[in-house]
Formats: C-alpha cells, sequence, structure tokens
RNA sequence: GACCCCGUAGCUCAGUUGGAUAGAGCACCAGCCUCCUAAGUUGGGGGUCGCGAGUUCGAAUCUCGUCGGGGUCGCCA
C-alpha cells in the first residue's frame, strides 16, 4: 500500500505545527461534504484549544510555512477549517497509476504470516440449511476472504454437531424408511428435515404418553403410542385435573399436549404421506422409541457399536453433502469438517472434567456438574483481560443424569482446535445467543492452564435472523430454506432475463450469478450486530437489491472496453503507457469515483480490522453508483478530446479492477453482461 | 433481577479515531434511451438521529440515566 496522499499532506502540517508551536495534537483529515468546501479539510480547533489561539490565526500561520506542491491547488480557511483544494489531475493520475500498476487493486500481503481458522456454518446435520444458517455462512465466508486477500492463510473449518439428543430419532426413522424401501422424495438434506420434524414429534408425542401412562392415565381411545388427537388431549385433561396432584406439572403437561396436537397436524398437513408411513412403521415395529433412542445415543455417543456408528455417518453425511451442495450455490467452501462424535471418542471430555473439578472449578449440584466461570474469570486475570466486571454466570456442562453436554465437547475441541492448521487464531462464526456458551469455552480453557490458547480464540457473533410474517421452526419443518431462497431469486431474474436476446445457457449462468450476488449482498450489506427480519422477497428483488446493481456496473464498464476496438482504441496499450497520459478531469463525476476508487486498499483493511464485512458491501455500493453516475455523465468512447479519452479509459478499467477485488471478498461472481 | 445487542425519513439501511447544511435504496410525484446495455440516471417532497441530562469550541457518534425491541442467564445445541 502506497502512503496515502491525504496523510502525506497531514504529516507536513502536523509538523509545522510542531516546530511553530511544539505542540502534541495531531490534526486529523476529512472530506468535506460539498466541493465548495475542498477536497481535504483540516479542523483546526483541538489546535485552537491547546494553544489558545483562534483556530484562524492558526491557520493562517499554516497558510504562511506551507509550501505548496503540485498536489494541491489551493488553500482556503473557512469557519476554522483548513480547506484543501487538491489539483485534481495530479490526484488523479496518482490514483490510477496506482490502480493500474497493482496486480490484484488492494491485494496485500500484510497478513501473510498469520494463519486463521475461521469455522462457520455448523448447522445441525439434521435438516436443510435455511436462511437462519446462511448469514453465518456468508459472515464467515467473507471474514476469511478478508484475511486471505490479505495475504494470510485461511482455513473454513465445519463443526458438525451430530451428538445432540434430537438426533438419535432421525437415524431411527430414516432406516425404518430404507428399510422399506422408501425413497427420498427430495433432496437429501431436505429428506432428512422432514424425518427430523416428523419424528422428533412422535418422540415427543410418545414421551408425554409415557409420563401420563406412569399415571396411570391411558385413554381408551388412543390408537398409537405416537399420535395425539383433540379428544384425547381433552382426555387427558379432565383425567389429570381429577388427579389435581401437581397443579405445575400438570400445566405443563397440558401445555406440552397442546403443543403437540398443534404441531402434528400442521406436520399431517405438509407431509401427509410420510407421515402416515413413518407413523405406522413406528407402530408396527418400534416398542419403546425412548429405550431405543437412548441406546443409539449412547452407542453413538462412546463410538463402540459399528453398526449404529455407521447409521449415525450416514445420515448426517448425507445431510453433510446437502449443505455443501447450497453452500456452493452460494460460492461457499469448506476445507475441513470436524465431527462433535469424534471428540468424544478420545476421552478428553473426562480428563478436562476431572482436571477441572479438581483445581476446584466445578460446582456439584447431585449429579449436575457447572462450570465456576466467574471464580475463573477472576481468579485467572480473564476479567481484566477482556474486561469484564460482570458477574459470569455458571454454565452446567454436566445434566443432572450424568450425561456431559455439548459444551464439554466444545472445551475439548478448542484444546486441539488451533494445532489443526497450525493457526494463530481461530474465528469462530456462532450467534450471539450463544455467548456464554462461547465465552465458558474460553473460561474453561483458563481454568485448564490454557491461557494463552483461549486468547487466540474468539466468538465471532452476529444477531439471529428472524423471517417476516413467519417463524422458523425446524421441528415443524417450517422454514424457507437457502434453496428454496436461491430458487426464488433466480425465477426473480428470468422474468427480466426473458426480454433479453440471449442463448439459455447464457441467462441461466447470468440468474445464477445474479441469484448468489443478490441475496450474499443483501446479507452482508448489514452491520452483523443487527437483528435482521428476513424478507424473502426484497433479498430477492432485483430493482431493490445493490448485487445486481454492483454486477451491472461491471458489465456495463466492460462493455465499454470491448467496444473500445471498433474505434481503434486499444485499451492494453493505452493502458500499459499510463505514464505517458496527460489527465485531464473535467467533470465532477470523474472525480467522484476517482476519489472514491482511491480509498479502497483501506476499507478492506478497516472491513478487517474490525471484522465488519458491511464495511466492504456498503462502500462497494458507493463505488458502483459512482459509476453509473459516471457512465450517464460522461461519454468515454466518444469523449470530445484525447486527454478525455485516455483518462476516462483509465477510470473505466481502474474501476473494473476495482470491483474485481471487491468481488473477490464479497464472493460476488463477475459477469459480462446482463 | 443481572448481563449483551439494537433504536436514524413511511419501509430497509449507511453515517470513519467526535467536525461544517445527517445520507442512500424502496415507495410516491415529474423528467431522460437516434448516443458505450434503462437491472441505469436527473429532479422533488419526506428527520425531535427513542427520550433526558452530562462532557466538549463542536455529539447521530463519547459518558450516565431512562423508555422500547431482541437475546442470554442450572439440565437443548
Amino acid at each position: 500500500m502506497n502512503s496515502r496522499i491525504y496523510d502525506s499532506i497531514k504529516k507536513q502540517l502536523n509538523e509545522i505545527l510542531q516546530k511553530k508551536y511544539n505542540i502534541k495534537t495531531d490534526l486529523v483529515w476529512s472530506k468535506p461534504h460539498s466541493s465548495d468546501l475542498g477536497d481535504l479539510s483540516f479542523p483546526l480547533f483541538n489546535v485552537a484549544k491547546e494553544i489558545s489561539q483562534s483556530p484562524h490565526d492558526i491557520g493562517q500561520e499554516i497558510l504562511n510555512s506551507f509550501s505548496k506542491n503540485d498536489i494541491i491547488d489551493k488553500i482556503e480557511l473557512k469557519g476554522g477549517f483548513l480547506n484543501l483544494f487538491l489539483n485534481q489531475n495530479e490526484f488523479a493520475k496518482s490514483t490510477l497509476l496506482d490502480i493500474i500498476s497493482a496486480e490484484v487493486y488492494g491485494k496485500s500481503d500484510t497478513r501473510k504470516n498469520e494463519r486463521i481458522i475461521v469455522e462457520h456454518t455448523s448447522a445441525n446435520p439434521i435438516s436443510p440449511l435455511h436462511i437462519g444458517n446462511i448469514r453465518n455462512s456468508i459472515l464467515g465466508d467473507v471474514i476469511g476472504r478478508l484475511y486471505k486477500f490479505l495475504g494470510a492463510k485461511v482455513n473454513f473449518r465445519y463443526y458438525v454437531n451430530d451428538l445432540g439428543r434430537q438426533i438419535a430419532p432421525v437415524i431411527i426413522g430414516y432406516f425404518l424408511l430404507k428399510e422399506e424401501k422408501v425413497k427420498p422424495d427430495s433432496k437429501v438434506d431436505i429428506w432428512i428435515g422432514k424425518i427430523y420434524a416428523l419424528m422428533n414429534t412422535f418422540y415427543e408425542i410418545f414421551q408425554v404418553k409415557t409420563e401420563l401412562e406412569k399415571l396411570s392415565i391411558v385413554s381408551d381411545s388412543q390408537s398409537s403410542f405416537y399420535e395425539l388427537d383433540e379428544t384425547e388431549l381433552e382426555f387427558y385433561q379432565n383425567e389429570l385435573s381429577k388427579l389435581n396432584a401437581d397443579p405445575q406439572r400438570d400445566e405443563r403437561i397440558v401445555k406440552q399436549l397442546q403443543k403437540l396436537v398443534r404441531v402434528q397436524d400442521s406436520l399431517k398437513e405438509k407431509l401427509p404421506q410420510l407421515y402416515l408411513q413413518l407413523k405406522n412403521l413406528l407402530d408396527s415395529n418400534i416398542k419403546d422409541l425412548d429405550d431405543l433412542t437412548n441406546k443409539y445415543l449412547t452407542g453413538y455417543l462412546n463410538g463402540k457399536d459399528k453398526e449404529i456408528k455407521e447409521k449415525f455417518r450416514e445420515v448426517t453425511e448425507n445431510t453433510l453433502s446437502g449443505h455443501t451442495e447450497t453452500l456452493n450455490l452460494y460460492n461457499i467452501y469448506h476445507d475441513d469438517f470436524d465431527w462433535e462424535s469424534e471428540v468424544s471418542w478420545t476421552g478428553e471430555v473426562d480428563r478436562i472434567l476431572s482436571q477441572l473439578d479438581n483445581k476446584g472449578f466445578l460446582r456439584h449440584d447431585g449429579q449436575a456438574l457447572l462450570l465456576k466461570n466467574d471464580v475463573i474469570a477472576s481468579k485467572l486475570g480473564f476479567k481484566e483481560k477482556y474486561n469484564i466486571n460482570y458477574e459470569i454466570p455458571d454454565l452446567i456442562v454436566v445434566n443432572s443424569e450424568g450425561i456431559a453436554l455439548y459444551p464439554c465437547r466444545d472445551i475439548a475441541y478448542h484444546l486441539n482446535k488451533l494445532e489443526k492448521f497450525d493457526a494463530d487464531y481461530c474465528i469462530n462464526v456462532i450467534g450471539k445467543d450463544q455467548q456464554l456458551a462461547q465465552l465458558s469455552v474460553r473460561t474453561a480453557l483458563y481454568g485448564l492452564g490454557e491461557q494463552k490458547k483461549a486468547d487466540r480464540i474468539s466468538h465471532y457473533d452476529y444477531e439471529i435472523v428472524t423471517l417476516v410474517g413467519g417463524r422458523m421452526a425446524g421441528r415443524e419443518f417450517e422454514y424457507v430454506t437457502c434453496d428454496e431462497l436461491f430458487t426464488l431469486a433466480k425465477n426473480e431474474i428470468n422474468t427480466i432475463l426473458e426480454s433479453r436476446d440471449y442463448s439459455a445457457e447464457v441467462k441461466d449462468e447470468i440468474a445464477r450469478k445474479v441469484s448468489t450476488s443478490s441475496i450474499r449482498y443483501s446479507i452482508l450489506k448489514i452491520d452483523p450486530q443487527k437483528t435482521v427480519t428476513f424478507d424473502a422477497k426484497k433479498a430477492v428483488d432485483p430493482n431493490e437489491n445493490t448485487g445486481p446493481f454492483l454486477q451491472y456496473s461491471y458489465a456495463r464498464a466492460l462493455n465499454i472496453l470491448e467496444k473500445a476496438p471498433k474505434k481503434d482504441i486499444i485499451v492494453d496499450e493505452m493502458i500499459q503507457s499510463a505514464k505517458q497520459i496527460n489527465f485531464n478531469i473535467k467533470k465532477e463525476a470523474e472525480w467522484k469515483i476517482i476519489s472514491i476508487m482511491e480509498e479502497l486498499p483501506f476499507v478492506i483493511n478497516r472491513a478487517l480490522d474490525l471484522l465488519k464485512p458491511d464495511i466492504v458491501a456498503n462502500y462497494a455500493y458507493s463505488l458502483a453508483s459512482a459509476f453509473h453516475k459516471f457512465y450517464d455523465a460522461c461519454p468515454v468512447l466518444q469523449a470530445e478530446d484525447k486527454d478525455s479519452l485516455e483518462t476516462r479509459i483509465t477510470i473505466v478499467h481502474s474501476f473494473v479492477k476495482s470491483l474485481e477485488s471487491l468481488f473477490e471478498v464479497m464472493g460476488i461472481d463477475t459477469l459480462e453482461k446482463m
């Protein structure tokens, strides 16, 4: 990165001030809001205060000893600001030559010594990716891309949560169907998502009925242990109120029953055939789903039962293949997959727990164990280091049945995670709702004496996505999948393409690439800390969307360069001998776009420093917008003279390079025509 | 109750280490294709930056308080 013109001017001014007044305050530059006030502006108030002189007097002093160079046309003092009018031709020359000479504009190797793990997506492997997941994937992807762009080695990892309690019924249901030779009626991850929703409901119904049975409440009208209807519900309600033993418990049961009836009915409606198939299979094959579930779960948890292991892997790997297929639509790729089950099989969890226990960092409550977050954090300097000045709640890590919960495996995972890529840092892209659990991974590592490791791990948190006019519930097969969203976008775009005279293949390529960009962009542009109510219609509306806007500006720019030979303009030669060009900026639109292009490397660096992909996205918009205005205001191939022609060709060429850099970072495809 | 995040135009969002008159898109109204692709562009209306104090020459931005929304806080992940 060359030193910035703005910074070198600032430096000169600061040196003058230091010589004159021997002050400490540094001037800061900013771009004025209006071109009447110049191109670069320095407020003098802070200096004025330090030396108790008026800003105007200080400005005069600076003017007296400031030796103008050819980059500055004019300096004005106005309202306490020192306003500089740059020589736009010189600035253009410097900036455009900079862009031209760069292999990839803005790319650098400032981070070349860093090795980074970015873990993202990590969705449960029992349902398809839905729009609640995609923000995670896109953010993680772009963060990794930012690091790569600045030279770091990046490793994208996917942590497969294949040990959740809800997973076993899915395995059972999947193989019941498979053994009956029932073929998937949709993409495999969606198929598994259906089975999950159904099996989970059957399982929950079974559990409630079992509980009722223990209270000696059994309905005569009951036809299945896996089904509920309104009459049964009424019956149970009556019986419970007759018992009148534990009103709190009864209320919970009734609520659960009501919910299950509702969920069951909606599933029956959404998946009528599969619902019946699975229910009948359960009725005739599985006496005790609870028992079988536990058998499967423990079998997989310790990894000793080969058959169960293979069954779990078949289902989860199938789901994951669906996930990667979906992610690829969005230009997202993972390097490695880590399996929670494998973490479990190492036996590390037990060692960790006893180590923490020996150090007095676990609180016992019956068989349950809690991580004493606050004790660890206070004792071992965690709070000071991360500037935490409140009491961190304890986290339950082992439940009262003595089963180690998810955070245990997460701690074990992170004990060895950095080594997997010999990484300096690991960034975990995980929703804000897991703040405490993620914090606890690091406090636990502190507790284990692994402070240095903990300090190299960070939780990149973002706000969750909700659905406009609806809700998302995997257990009820209620979500908009990323595949559906993609198709929705593609259909919208195809409507526009109808009027174009392109081949079917070209149309398809355009639709695909525009769909990806419009969805990616609609997520990227928003500050990750803001909750998003996702509106599929808007995300997919090409008029509202900026992804296509960016691609269109690129296509327009490229089109100019491609048409140049018809006017006997050889762009390559012109660019190669750009140093000879007599850069001549005549219009505001030319100046604007150059001024914006100049910022690119700094924008990208800033986005990485702050880990805010939205900065890149919004910048890209302002750049493309400036190009469209330039396109309208400044004819290129029919420019009025040679200088303008050459200047504008260079601008267009530089713009193309700028967008290519931004697209690389944002994971957006270039398009030659739209 | 404690903690985290958010609150800017009718809607969706920008707004840099505090700087001059707070900006875009959508929607609404009125223009621009004989001219490098109109998925574009020009103009117009639209604001108590949730509210109140404080710090400051200067606050959408920093501090405190307060209200509203979302999330987490002992048996999901």
